[in-house]
DNA sequence: TTGAAAGCGCTAACAT
DNA sequence: ATGTTAGCGCTTTCAA
């Protein structure tokens, strides 16, 4: 079933039909309708390599997906994944490790998919221009910002939270309940990244409040891997068992320090809160249910990709959105009761 | 930067480096030498929808993923894309929702992309010879079976776990520990799938045992939401507050549960046991730890792979196998107390 | 408004 | 062992 066959069945050339496949106006209504039928009955559908090879560019949208175990990502990618069907594109997704170079993972995607565009969704933009150099095609980074990399602001798009903001916000709710002895729990203070940006916030939220940044309740766990979380917390507890807050970045990174604190003979929220960031369904039914400042999962993905859709069909530049969280009040934040 | 380019760059045909890229034996060594070193340096990466083009048949296989949300199926799909991606094949993933239709969504990407092969994840098949009729390409059930469906086995494949045979072994844990009031919680008891196989071994299990099925300690929630779960297993308790042990068919709906039990002033497990299957990370991190069976989920995703290409390069038939759980002991199973 | 024809990059049959 | 060539299905000039 090709496009000769629906011209065949009409009565008329392939350009005719080719014209009423893609909506082109010099054709007379009732050879369109007759075209439109033919392909109904038929159940024809054009052949997208051939589309491919002829057009300048395709219409596939790649995206790199680094945490597939997150479900937070994947809540993003899901609505990534309706926006680019809806606007009759492609998606193509390639999940990498922890480890894996995103941006190389995306260049090596431009070329063997001939992408028309790139989402970046969950990595950690520290980039240069000559890395980024391999990246031709538009691209923005989704759930993260790139604040750190040297790259224009101009040559990329961004929609995240206002990591900086939000962590700051958490905090502050820690220290309006009393708090003063707050942790923290992030990947690294210097990832150039999500968590950098969000113990930024935690740092300004201290200092705000007049509380001097004390280095022992920084726990790094190196990882978002839920293992090692977990043993950050540990350790946490073991230096300093006089914590009263636990503000986790990521709510993953909450379940598994509240179990490490359960684990430590530590109630939640009575001997020590804890505070998170995403909303992942999950933590609605988390014992206790986690507090949580709730990314907007679904409009982050539909933004990222209505960017790439503007840029890509020239409606508009490259641009940065902030999305604002909404605070989910669960069971994990009290005030301090030593 | 194309095949022509290549063969200019090296003085040959086109021809001559279309047999290297496909490995063609009749090429001369020192040739196949000066090609690949071309290749390498001008970062030649072929057209594949010129290939695809001129193939018969593409190199895509596409995933119909029924529930994102499940870190379990996520599992899956990461080792099924790595497979495919190790094989040369491109892997296009297509999620649809709790109520949309695999075989319509598996039939729609088989034309549109032109797919070889198909592996349905996280479906529920119930499926006649008619509405597969359109999936006329092979494809593979991969985490549930097809047990329902009147097609012949040999026309797909299947990697599963034993459903019956393991809910029958969770249901059996609990008796062990004398258990005798065992309530389940699952979608519906005749939802033609994963639920049902899995309500059949609990039902088993019972007799076996001498235990009298009694209907009131099945809790449909109808769904696989954990809002759903939570429902249905506050309904349980209010119905029967005597239950000693609840079998879920899944984490998602274990945790769900337990989160239900609770609030309901249950403690898990001295007032109530809980097991389930699948084994995410995530139940590392429950308080308390949930026993549960865990799925071998990347060996799942090669293996469903394996066969799939295995079929498709004419290896082997439509098979269908059966991978076994371990016992994941966590802290929710105990003795009953009443 | 429509049709004819060129050509996108590649593979494979055929020729040498 | 290597080159030449005919398409694969489609879009897009160009001509009518």
């Amino acid at each position: 079933m090709t496009i000769k066959d629906v011209a065949e069945y009409c009565g008329v050339s392939i350009s005719t039909v080719s014209r009423v496949m893609n909506g082109h106006p010099d054709v007379r209504e009732n050879v369109r309708a007759k075209v439109m039928a033919a392909i109904q009955e038929l159940h024809y559908v054009p052949n997208n390599s051939a589309r491919d090879l002829v057009r300048p560019q395709t219409d596939t949208i790649g995206v790199v997906l680094r945490g597939a175990e997150n479900p937070f990502l994947m809540s993003v990618l899901r609505s990534i994944e309706q926006a680019v069907a809806a606007a009759d594109y492609t998606m193509v997704l390639q999940q990498i490790g922890t480890d894996d170079d995103e941006v190389a993972a995306g260049a090596s995607l431009i070329r063997s998919k001939r992408l028309r565009g790139l989402i970046l969704l969950g990595g950690s933009f520290d980039y240069t221009p000559e890395r980024t150099a391999a990246l031709d095609v538009p691209f923005v980074c989704c759930s993260f910002t790139g604040s750190f990399s040297s790259l224009d602001k101009s040559q990329y798009s961004s929609v995240s939270i206002d990591d900086y903001a939000e962590a700051y916000r958490a905090v502050q709710l820690l220290i309006c309940q009393g708090h003063r002895r707050i942790a923290v729990l992030l990947g690294s203070v210097q990832d150039h990244s999500i968590s950098e940006l969000r113990y930024r916030g935690y740092c300004d939220a201290l200092r705000a409040a007049g509380i001097e940044l004390d280095p022992e309740l920084v726990a790094e766990s190196g990882s978002f891997e839920m293992a090692d979380v977990y043993t950050a917390t540990q350790h946490l507890l073991e230096r300093r068992s006089d914590i009263t807050a636990l503000f986790t970045i990521s709510d993953l990174m909450g379940i598994a320090s509240i179990k490490a604190l359960h684990s430590a003979g530590r109630r939640v929220p009575e001997d020590c809160s804890v505070i998170s960031i995403d909303g992942i369904e999950m933590t609605r039914y988390t014992v206790p249910t986690l507090t949580t400042l709730v990314q907007p999962r679904r409009q982050m993905g539909a933004e990222a990709v209505r960017i790439l859709l503007d840029v890509l069909e020239e409606r508009g530049p490259h641009t940065h959105i902030r999305l604002e969280t909404a605070l989910r009040e669960g069971e994990t934040v009290g005030a301090p009761n030593h």
